[in-house]
Parts: structure tokens; C-alpha cells; sequence
RNA sequence: GGUUCGGUAGCUCAGUUGGAUAGAGCAACUGCCUUCUAAGCAGUAGGUCAUUGGUUCGAAUCCAAUCCGAAUCACCA
């Protein structure tokens, strides 16, 4: 898969100092030292490398057990001639070596690091990977206009958003694209409720926000609804045939065939409360920072895909049953028969979601398609690309499923039934007024205009939202417990915010006087150096697997050894002219590697909070 | 019932191409603001990595079985 560019891809390109990090250069070492001496063939994976436990000795760690078979060889000789070899041979990389046990402990060379910082301080591309030639879509937030968005569409948001950004920076050609749902049975409910309880009301006339007052409506259809069922069975009928015969639910039909005979009428008013709803997410959009190379209409496409049925008739793929609807049989996958098209000749969701991975593939021609969607669907994207897949589509075997677990509360799913559901734009401010309550406790920015004042705010809560969001394995479900306010504290966005903060003070207060930065380097500045190398790694890692979350969890960790070592070293009034040079610029680079890290998450970083 | 995913500290989560004594944050407790921002730092305490068996120099990580939880298996999207 085009995205998957891993480490042979780095290897090839072994000039580009900044992203071959120093776990390449040992096993690399390693591998060629080992064939020297014993004459094996080992492929960079084949030696194992890890960080060095902090109780021994040493930066990094070569795992002998799995050679010591293969060469018969004692651990503590195969050690100590490996050891000896690599040192000798690469004293610009390795200054000193351990050996106990299988483990081959590496002290890297204060000299590697002080070149790494002097190198990559000060230079913007660093963390920025050179362009692949791969074209990668990502399709994500992907909203129905019946309702305004919340918690769960800020997770996709949030992730969608991230992994595209990740995959540009690691030189990428991303198309964002949103497809949105904006037809259909649900949204004639919202469209009958007004017509029915709505007065001619509008957001403009209530103040109310767009989606907000469709979404209010669409609560409204299902009161009534239920209403109208219970006066039905109370008066003796079946729950089924009430459900039927609800004359609310009888007229939402009747507007879903108006619509799709295009009466204008129905077109009109659909138009007009699609329309407010735009005005809304438009704002909520803009506020969390999503945005979309190419939205798609699902009034648009929804249609696309009938001529591929007719295509997989012709190939066999499809079969047609008696009654005329039509299916692909994939038990022999281990999967079920799946219907494609109903009896009537319409399509249903799969059939859609065919035909626009088709019109995307033309439009775009991507290598890799990504869907953020909810862990829900899995069943269903296993489907849409084994059907892809058979129909022979260019576009099948670049299909993924960015698959997400869902936002769950103490008790459970959100549910709009029982007024559980956490609204984004709610949350959302709840987080900036924290945000502003806290500031102001602190008062640590009393002299920042009003305006300042609104943008600080609402980049430590958004902050906290995003990294809240952002820092668990999208994979797996998470719990958010609305008792609890998201913490601004620990292992969370304000607290990277507030280091690189500090960071930045610093430099403002520190004036570089130049003469070199020494020589060696003390345990926490080696240790912020070590970390500080691997982001680039990082951010491969994280593209590859599709998961913000490293780059969250990363850069949470260097944040924390950097307050380690401010607590520990001053920069302003080190102990020596070089010394001070150097905590310049490890503070420098860490100030960049906070702020890159945190704008692949769609977070912003103050230089003052 | 089939398929898939999950179960790690009181809570929320890292850690799985098998590596040394399993890590963070929150909550609890001890210290630290006359020194570059205390949204911080240093420390204490907290674990049968769901259970059982297997594979091997070595298992939270791989395999099997079992228990618990979730999603899904629609002529909804």
C-alpha cells in the first residue's frame, strides 16, 4: 500500500541525515558488523534494538540472544567482539559498550547528539519528510443534516483531520474530502415537524443556530411520532401496524417520493433547512479547525453505482434473484449474501458507497483511499472492498477503513432518546470557559488585549478537547464522563501548551552569545536530545499505522523531560558560555519539535499562557 | 449462534515484528515558588497484565481453551 512507506524507504535514501535516526544507523552498524565477523546475511530487522533500560548503562541496547544460536557463540564474547568492533569502526557513533547477559548495551557519542542538535535547531523542515509521490484521500466527518454534530463527530473530526496532516507531513499528497448526508427519510422527519410545528420560525427569527433549530425539530418529529403510536395501540391496535399507520410518519413518506420526484415544493424547503443547517456546521467547522478539499452530496451521488450493478450482472459477479433484486454472494470469504439492489430497482447504502469510491478514483486517482468511520461499519467496509475488489475497480485495493471505537459515557452509549447525547458546540465552549476561568486564576496574561485574550482561550481549550481526544489508539473505544471536566492538567494538551510556553520565554529572555556549545552532555540534556531525534520516526510510525495518537503520547513525553531538565538546569544563567549555547538551542528544537508535533494534531501552541 | 474487536494500578490509558525489575496521567500522601511561567518538579503508595494450559533461554505480547464486555451479521444510512 502507497501510504505504508517505511523504513526501506528511509534506507534508500541514507543522505537524508535528519529522518535515517539513530536506531537505523546501530542496526545497520550492527547488521554489517555481524556479517563481517561471522559472515551473516541480516536484514536491518533482523537485529533487535531497543532504548537501554535506565538502570543500566548505555543509550541503546542490541538484543544477542536470537545470533547466539545461529553463531554458537558464548553471549558475553559475541558481545564483547561486536562491541569492540562497532566502536572501533564508528567512533563518530558509539563511544563506549557494556555487555550483561545476551544484551549488548551502546553508549552513543555525546558527539552524534551535539551535531543532531546544531543540525536540526533553527530548521523548519525537520519533522518534514520529502515528497513520496503518493496520493492519499481521506474521507472523514462526514455529517447527516438532520442534526447538529456531537462528541462522536468531534473524535472523527479530530482524527480525520490529524491522519491527513500527518500523511502531508510525511510528504504525502492528501485530498480531504467529507461526504455529507443530506437525503433521506431522517431528514423529511426534521422537514415535516417544521412544516408541521414550526410557525414559519427561523433561525434568523430565534436566535438559534442553525443546526441546532433542524435538529430541534427533528426531536420534535419523534415526539409526535411516538405520541400518535401510543394513541394507536391504546386504542387496540398492534405496535407495528401503528407505527405504520402514524399519519406523521405517512407524510414524511409521502415528502421522501415528492423529493425524489423533485416536486418544488418539497425541493424548496429542503433546500432552505439544508441551508441553515450548512450556516451551523459552517460555524462549528470553522471553530474546530475542520476543512475539506471537496465535499460530496449525498443527494448527488446517491445514485451513482446503478450502472456498476448492471457491470457485475454482465461479470458474474452479481446474481439476480427471482424477484429481481440483485446480490453478490460472498459466504466463500466467510462473509454473508449482500444485497446490492432492491426489487424495486433503487440502490441501497453499499451500492452508493461502490459507485463514490468509483467517482473518487476518476476525479483523483489516489493510491489509498482512508474512510474514517466508526468501528460499526467494520462489517461494512469489509464488504465495500471485497465488492470493489471482485468488480475489478483501480480503486479496490487502496480502500481503508480508518476504523474508530465510539465515545461512550459512564453509563454506556450516548443516546438522543434519553438527552445523553454531549453536544459538540456545548462541549466545546465548556472547555474554553475553563480554559478562561483558569487564566484568570493565574493571571499571567493581564496585559493581553480582550481579543488575545478570546484567541488564548480558545487554543487551551480546543487544546485540551483535541488532545483529550487525540491521545488514545483510535482503535479502541473511550470513556468521556461529563462529571468530570477534561483535565488541564498532566498528561494533556494545556500542559504541552504551557511547556512550550515557558520554552518560549526563555528564548525571549535569553540573548545567544555564540562560541560553540561544548562538548559533552549532561544525563537530562542527553535525554532530551535522544527523544528529541526520534520524532521523525515518530511521525512514520504514525502514518503508517494511522495513528495520531503516537504523535500525542510522543510529545507528551518530551514535554515532560524538558520540565525535567528546566527544573534542573537554568538556560539564562548557565553554568558556562557553552553550556548556555547549547540549552539555547536544545530549547530552541524542542519549542519547534512541541509545536510541529502538536499541529499535526490540529492543536495550536501560545508563546505565552 | 457466526464473525470481529477488547479485558493491564481505585479511574483514564501506554506498552504486543517475544527481551533485563510492566509504565504515565488523574485521584491519595510527602516535600519544593527571594532563581528562565508551580497549568510545574522531586518523591511515597498502589499490579495474580481476565483465568487456565502450551510454545522457549525468555510471554502482558505468540498458540489453544474458558470467562466477561462490545460491535456487527437489515430491501436503514
Amino acid at each position: 500500500m502507497a501510504a505504508k512507506v517505511g523504513l526501506n524507504w528511509l534506507l534508500l535514501q541514507p543522505e537524508i541525515v535528519k529522518i535515517m535516526n539513530v536506531v537505523l544507523k546501530v542496526k545497520d552498524a550492527a547488521a554489517k558488523a555481524l556479517k563481517e565477523l561471522y559472515g551473516t546475511d541480516l536484514q536491518l530487522n533482523d537485529v533487535p534494538v531497543n532504548a537501554t533500560k535506565p538502570e543500566f548503562e548505555g543509550d541503546y541496547t542490541v538484543v544477542l540472544f536470537s545470533f547466539i544460536k545461529l553463531l554458537k557463540k558464548a553471549p558475553d564474547a559475541l558481545g564483547q567482539e561486536l562491541g569492540s568492533r562497532l566502536i572501533q569502526q564508528h567512533p563518530d557513533l558509539f563511544s563506549a559498550f557494556n555487555v550483561i547477559k545476551g544484551f549488548l548495551n551502546l553508549t552513543i557519542a555525546d558527539s552524534y547528539w551535539l551535531h543532531f542538535i546544531q543540525t536540526c535547531a533553527g530548521d523548519e523542515f525537520f519533522g518534514t519528510m520529502p515528497p513520496t509521490g503518493s496520493k492519499v484521500m481521506v474521507e472523514y466527518s462526514s455529517p447527516n443534516t438532520n442534526k447538529p454534530l456531537h462528541l462522536g463527530h468531534l473524535r472523527n473530526n479530530f482524527l480525520g483531520w490529524s491522519v491527513a496532516a500527518i500523511l502531508k507531513a510525511t510528504g504525502h499528497d492528501v485530498v480531504k474530502t467529507c461526504v455529507v448526508n443530506d437525503r433521506g427519510i431522517h431528514i423529511c422527519k426534521s422537514m415535516i415537524a417544521w412544516q408541521y410545528f414550526g410557525n414559519g420560525d427561523t433561525p434568523q427569527s430565534t436566535g438559534i443556530k442553525g443546526d441546532h433549530f433542524v435538529g430541534d425539530y427533528y426531536v420534535k418529529f419523534n415526539d409526535e411520532y411516538k405520541k400518535q403510536v401510543k394513541a394507536f395501540t391504546d386504542g387496540g391496535m398492534t405496535e407495528t401496524e401503528a407505527e405504520k399507520e402514524a399519519p406523521i410518519m405517512k407524510a414524511t413518506q409521502q415528502m421522501l417520493l415528492n423529493w425524489e420526484a423533485g416536486k418544488p415544493e418539497v425541493m424548496g424547503l429542503w433546500r432552505k433547512m439544508n441551508g441553515w443547517v450548512y450556516e451551523g456546521f459552517d460555524v462549528t467547522y470553522q471553530r474546530i479547525g475542520s476543512n475539506f478539499d471537496k465535499v460530496y452530496y449525498e443527494s448527488n451521488t446517491y445514485l451513482l453505482g446503478k450502472d456498476l450493478v448492471e457491470e457485475g450482472l454482465t461479470k458474474g459477479v452479481f446474481v439476480k434473484k427471482d424477484d429481481n433484486s440483485v446480490w453478490i454472494d460472498l459466504t466463500a470469504d466467510g462473509l454473508d449474501e449482500k444485497l446490492v439492489q432492491r426489487k424495486d430497482g433503487t440502490s441501497v447504502y453499499i451500492t452508493q458507497d461502490i459507485g463514490l469510491a468509483e467517482q473518487k478514483q476518476k476525479e483523483f486517482g489516489v493510491d489509498e483511499s482512508i474512510y474514517v468511520v466508526g468501528d460499526e461499519q467494520n462489517y461494512h467496509f469489509k464488504v465495500l472492498k471485497l465488492i470493489c475488489q471482485k468488480l475489478g475497480l483501480p480503486s479496490a485495493d487502496g480502500i481503508y477503513h480508518l476504523s474508530y471505537g465510539m465515545v461512550e459515557l459512564p453509563s454506556g452509549k450516548m443516546k438522543s432518546r434519553e438527552g445523553t447525547v454531549v453536544d459538540a458546540d456545548d462541549l466545546v465552549d465548556e472547555m474554553v470557559n475553563i480554559a478562561r476561568q483558569k487564566t484568570e486564576e493565574l493571571g499571567k496574561v493581564k496585559d493581553f488585549t480582550p481579543a488575545e485574550l478570546q484567541e488564548l482561550y480558545d487554543t487551551i481549550g480546543l487544546g485540551a478537547l483535541k488532545f483529550f481526544l487525540l491521545r488514545v489508539d483510535p482503535k479502541k473505544k473511550m470513556i468521556f464522563n461529563p462529571e468530570e471536566s477534561i483535565d488541564f492538567h498532566g498528561f494533556t494538551g494545556p500542559f504541552i501548551q504551557y511547556t512550550h510556553a515557558r520554552i518560549r520565554s526563555i528564548l525571549r529572555k535569553t540573548q545567544p552569545e555564540g562560541g560553540g556549545s561544548g562538548n559533552s552532555l549532561l544525563p537530562l540534556e542527553k535525554a532530551l536530545a535522544i527523544e528529541l531525534e526520534q520524532f521523525p520516526a515518530i511521525l512514520q510510525e504514525a502514518a503508517a499505522e494511522h495513528d495520531p495518537s503516537k504523535v500525542a503520547i510522543y510529545t507528551f513525553n518530551l514535554a515532560k523531560t524538558f520540565s525535567s531538565f528546566y527544573t534542573e538546569h537554568s538556560v539564562g544563567s548557565a553554568e558556562t558560555a557553552e553550556k548556555k549555547e547549547l540549552r539555547l538551542l536544545l530549547s530552541q528544537l524542542t519549542a519547534q519539535v512541541i509545536k510541529k508535533g502538536m499541529a499535526v494534531l490540529g492543536i495550536k501552541v501560545p508563546d505565552r499562557m
